[in-house]
DNA sequence: GTATATCCGACTATTTCAGTCAACTTTAGA
DNA sequence: TCTAAAGTTGACTGAAATAGTCGGATATAC
């Protein structure tokens, strides 16, 4: 079992996408700059994301990615699963083999974690999350220093060199 | 956040040990013949639970090692940690600065599946485990087999090489 | 003093993570 | 039609962790 980078970044990016989907399909250039995750990584995401099924690419200027379906039909155990970040506890992937054939003496331990962190995450949707305060907050943070390194971009003479 | 092999063979070793904790000190011979993992792993395994204080050794012959304290006062997580398998989710390790100095969107998230892990670990002893019937059929089989391993080497005559 | 045990440090093959880089295709708009 | 913005793909890489192995040292019951 892991939850690494990975698997936090793809349901990171997951949110951004689903706080931003009015506004048309999200570049993950945007993403890269509010979400401070490197746009080649975004991309190896996005890659088992749309393998996946919950995202849907539109190509060309003005392109990027929308949520495939509604976000409150995608709940975070898909998002980590699709990036092949396993939450499964045990050794066996459940099949009560982890010991010549049989199970070993901790194999309903680590399934009954598992049952416990995949019913947490399954119950988690994309729409709960981004009604939350928190995050909202933190949404509106990140847009607001986004939209001012625009305006330095725009503001500046370019003298870089 | 992660849990593999290490932590899993730690906390089976345990529980092994609490198992077979009134026939005095167990050797990791014998918990490696039961259980199937490598002495020399065990051996690194084992001075991590010891610094951690879960059990204490006895050198010499007949030794082996012993729970520093009742079954029933060694919980799961406990002895996950002791091997150093951070059972957290953040990023951060609950900081909360894991995007710049601030949290990032999904920082609550973790902190909420990080409690949820813990809570269900640390809620289970030693104790509580070798209570449970599939534990004791588990233990029951493989001393068995230990057994018959034993009875195998002494009645076969030594002919190897 | 010898066999049985723990102790300890160094070593290693393999895998994964986290990310980079280069090249390619698609497409909106000037 | 040209160009720039975007996704698409595959190869590559440094660092770290996993899952061990190996050799030897130390302690101790008999």
């Amino acid at each position: 079992m892991r939850l690494t980078t990975k698997g936090r970044y793809a349901v990171t990016a997951m949110l951004d996408l689903a706080i931003h989907a009015q506004s048309g399909p999200v570049s993950l250039n945007d993403i890269s700059g509010r979400q401070g995750i490197s746009l080649s990584y975004l991309e190896q995401l996005f890659a088992k994301l749309r393998r996946g099924g919950l995202v849907a690419s539109v190509r060309g200027p003005g392109g990027g990615y929308r949520l495939s379906r509604d976000s409150s039909e995608i709940n975070v155990a898909e998002v980590v699963d699709a990036v092949n970040e396993s939450m499964d506890a045990t050794r066996c992937h459940r099949r009560g083999d982890c010991q010549d054939g049989e199970e070993c003496l901790t194999h309903h331990l680590w399934l009954e974690l598992s049952d416990q962190i995949h019913a947490f995450l399954h119950g988690i949707t994309l729409a709960q999350l981004i009604q939350r305060k928190e995050i909202r907050s933190t949404a509106d943070r990140q847009d607001s220093i986004a939209r001012n390194r625009i305006d330095a971009v725009l503001s500046t003479d370019d003298v870089t060199g």
